[in-house]
DNA sequence: CTCATTTTTCAAAACGCTTTGAGAATTGCT
DNA sequence: AGCAATTCTCAAAGCGTTTTGAAAAATGAG
């Protein structure tokens, strides 16, 4: 069933078919209600490739996923595109995801940009040596980053949390607690966020007047057995942290781990504060959660990013105006932190 | 730059430039390598849309991911289309992802069939009542599932493990080592997988003529806390267990936390045996494992599963008869388990 | 009842590719 | 050189929509 049959079928024209469908005002009421009817009965529906081409739109977003040398694929990305999607159906636009090994990545966008695949893209994990804004900016397809570029701020539109304040907010938290030897098990620091992260760490520290312990800082892919591999580490070592901050839910559970292993406790003995993505399968949530966190849904962020990617899109005159929006994360109290030890009576 | 200036360019007929292009064999050495040089510093690459409507192929397979009720997305989910994902990247195919209520389901796959919006569906999470394979079916658009269904195995092609099998052999294995009291901590009962598991656990007591006992099994969306949640229960009851069997890596990992709690070792007063779906964040290998486990990579399923589902395209003339590809787990002896303690000298 | 408006409808031209059916140019054979 | 076979190239017709520019039908004012 195409518009040619449907319209034979109404004795109409199919100019005025897709009119009737598409809401144009130049069909009169009574057309429309018929071309309407017909329609749903013979289960018509305009071949979207057709449609993409007499537009000039395709209506949908595209994501590159790359995957990381060690295979390891980061759970937010998911929680990311799941929030992303919820706006793209109420939209009506598609979600194309790319896979990718990382050095293909480049050739990937060139194609996307050049065959005219989507009509936007959402980058995501903007690294430390990131090139593929200016890239995208060559190519003049319209981008969002999930993730801000030092350095780039104001040339991109981006969303992305305020990593450095909700960092310096926990460590903070951890220093009134009495907290001075504060173990971080931060993220990959080729990555944007994490070298925000750290930086929080470190002014809070410094603004305490407290040394910075390099060996008290670990970096890398959060998985929960390398929090354990490391929070052990740290607690084996001859002046051992009261304390960890955890760039993860994932990294938080690992470090869990390794305290209890050591016999002690949780809250009492070892305060633990994560960042927390709001990762479903991993819930950190109820009125008194496990861990105490710094709290902002990734999936939310997905949502945010969609929304603003396409009204860029759609009101494509705005073309050098850059949107930006920064989440900032709560400090959620949770069951996992208390007084440093040295400070109890 | 579009195929007409290109061939403007070039002196020659779009039809052979775009047959030099496509490696048709009606074109001299000469002038395809005239075409493809000067494509190359152009820039052309043809457009996607076009290219579509002009074949009738859209090159790329669509997935749906609904929702479940509570908001809980399956990790498994992410790494089986990163795996499908590199099978598509292979043979030049895109993918689609559609994120859904669970009750807007079948509206959607309606439209992507209509608008023919892909050339295949993949299906995931088969439930206990299922019925999309019958509309899928009738919309006469090629699918494949993951995860067989029950009753309906010869009508569709799939890709599953042997789930029945491998739980069974979990339990038999547990048997083996002494224990008689197995908890089982299931995913969601309204789902195939989940029903088979719980078929091979209650084969593998019943073939040992263990009892059945109802209230050592439970069955919830697979996380972490509810894994802590239902093993604390048990180990709680007056008769508890001296093994688990769980589902998931996250379910295993509540799971052990909860044995910790009590004060009893892993491996050692307890035993703990998982299915382990390789999820790229939360790794359990090495030489050996942390959680002994029945490994089934469902990356490698999600690779398979899009290969199956293209050739089935590609050659569409073996319309009904459908490919299934059936995986078994290993099972890889790991570090939680160990002789039950009524067994010890 | 006419003529100017407004409303409703339409035929045809895009969109950018692939594919068909056929014609021109080249080659090989006698 | 002449003719058949082969190689190379092309104009034009799709694919299924949207959109343009214009015509036909209906309405309203005088």
């Amino acid at each position: 069933m195409n518009l040619k049959e449907l319209s034979n079928r109404l004795n109409l024209s199919q100019t005025t078919v897709s009119r009737a469908l598409n809401g144009y005002p130049e069909v009169s009421a009574k057309t429309r209600q018929r071309v309407v009817d017909m329609a749903r009965d013979l289960g018509y529906a305009p071949n979207q490739q057709a449609q993409r081409l007499a537009t000039g739109k395709t209506m949908s977003i595209g994501h590159v996923l790359p995957r990381s040398p060690n295979e390891m694929l980061n759970p937010i990305f998911m929680e990311f595109i799941a929030g992303a999607g919820l706006t793209y159906a109420q939209y009506g636009y598609d979600m194309m995801i790319s896979v990718v090994a990382n050095d293909d990545e480049e050739a990937i966008y060139r194609e996307i940009a050049n065959r005219k695949k989507v009509d936007g893209i959402i980058v995501h994990a903007p690294r430390r040596q990131e090139t593929r804004h200016k890239l995208l900016k060559k190519l003049n397809i319209p981008f969002l980053m999930h993730g801000r570029i030092t350095g780039a701020e104001a040339e991109t539109s981006w969303v992305d949390i305020n990593n450095r304040r909700a960092f310096e907010r926990a460590t903070q938290f951890l220093l009134d607690l009495g907290h001075r030897r504060i173990g971080f098990l931060n993220g990959n620091e080729e990555m944007e966020f994490a070298i925000r992260r750290k930086e929080g760490y470190i002014n809070a520290l410094t603004k305490a007047g407290c040394e910075i312990d390099p060996t008290l800082m670990h970096s890398s892919e959060m998985t929960e057995p390398l929090g354990t591999e490391f929070a052990l580490n740290l607690l084996r070592s001859s002046n051992p942290p009261t304390a960890f901050l955890t760039s993860s839910i994932t990294l938080a559970i690992g470090a869990e781990t390794a305290v209890k292993s050591n016999g002690l406790q949780v809250g009492n003995d070892v305060s633990i504060i994560t960042h927390d993505d709001v990762i479903s399968f991993l819930p950190n949530s109820g009125e008194s959660p496990h861990f105490t966190c710094i709290r902002s849904s990734v999936g939310e962020a997905g949502q945010r990013a969609a929304e603003i990617l396409i009204t860029d899109i759609i009101d494509q005159e705005s073309n050098d105006r850059h949107v930006t929006h920064m989440m900032e994360a709560d400090l959620i109290l949770g069951q996992s932190t208390g007084p440093a030890l040295q400070n109890r009576g």
